[in-house]
DNA sequence: CTCCATATATTACGGTTGTAATTGATAGTG
DNA sequence: CACTATCAATTACAACCGTAATATATGGAG
């Protein structure tokens, strides 16, 4: 059961371009993070990073390297939540999830969205 | 509109215990987070670092002082959750909230306050 | 007034993160 | 075959973090 690696906010930007499309060179990526206005010598080590802590593997394709994700994204946002909830607030889902609705940007759907989730989560103890 | 101070994993440990109940002294502190199994100078050391960051605040009791919280732990969460919202799920709550389902953890009745909590944000656009 | 227990303040040290620059390797260009 | 543009690898460096140890100040016991 392989640890899921624990990745910081900037290596999740690189994360996120990978997870969208895969596999992509280390140019791709930077080109992809461009709105993030950092160095490509800055993308690049975040890469490494990344390499080096088993979230990103590589296929040599000549001189260059092709990117692609070694760990799911999903497992990776339930990393993160799980920590929270265990973390600060002491398994008390409902708080996490006030808090997240009182920064008042939640829109309609996204409530009728999560309405459906409770409902199934409600009938079986897991996902469906 | 003061910034809300960034405090760290074993930091927010301390701010736990000092908004549970305040002041307290640093001996307090450290008593309760005794099952932590941290040296009482680590407890000091987080205490300090508090301050600085302007999370802590004391008042000298003669050689002692007595710690208080200097910002909410409601608006503390409200920035963790606001920036994992914003940050890791370009503010799809749904998707946050069911990454925290996810974890098996939730239990009927905290399903039934999140329905609630639904039900009020969905009447008026924010808390009552 | 002196000494000690204890409270706070300062310093330490290796690992992580943000943010890069420098070095080393190599595929093409002429 | 020598040179350069470009990859990836290594190194840099300050701030922050976990985890303390050491130093300094001071109220209270004699």
């Amino acid at each position: 059961m392989s640890e899921l690696p624990r990745i910081s906010d900037a290596e999740w930007r690189v994360m996120e371009v990978v997870w969208k499309k895969a596999p992509q060179t280390a140019n791709e990526i930077v080109a992809a993070l461009a709105a993030m206005n950092w160095s490509p010598k800055t993308i690049k080590t975040l890469i490494n990073r990344l390499v080096g802590k088993g979230a990103l593997q590589y296929d040599k394709d000549g001189r260059t390297y092709l990117y692609s994700p070694a760990v799911e994204q999903g497992s990776m946002e339930q990393g993160l939540v799980g920590g929270l909830l265990r973390g600060a607030f002491k398994g008390s889902a409902h708080r996490l999830v006030l808090r997240a609705l009182e920064t008042g940007e939640t829109s309609r759907e996204e409530l009728d969205a999560i309405k459906a989730l409770i409902a199934r989560f409600e009938t079986d103890g897991s996902g469906e």
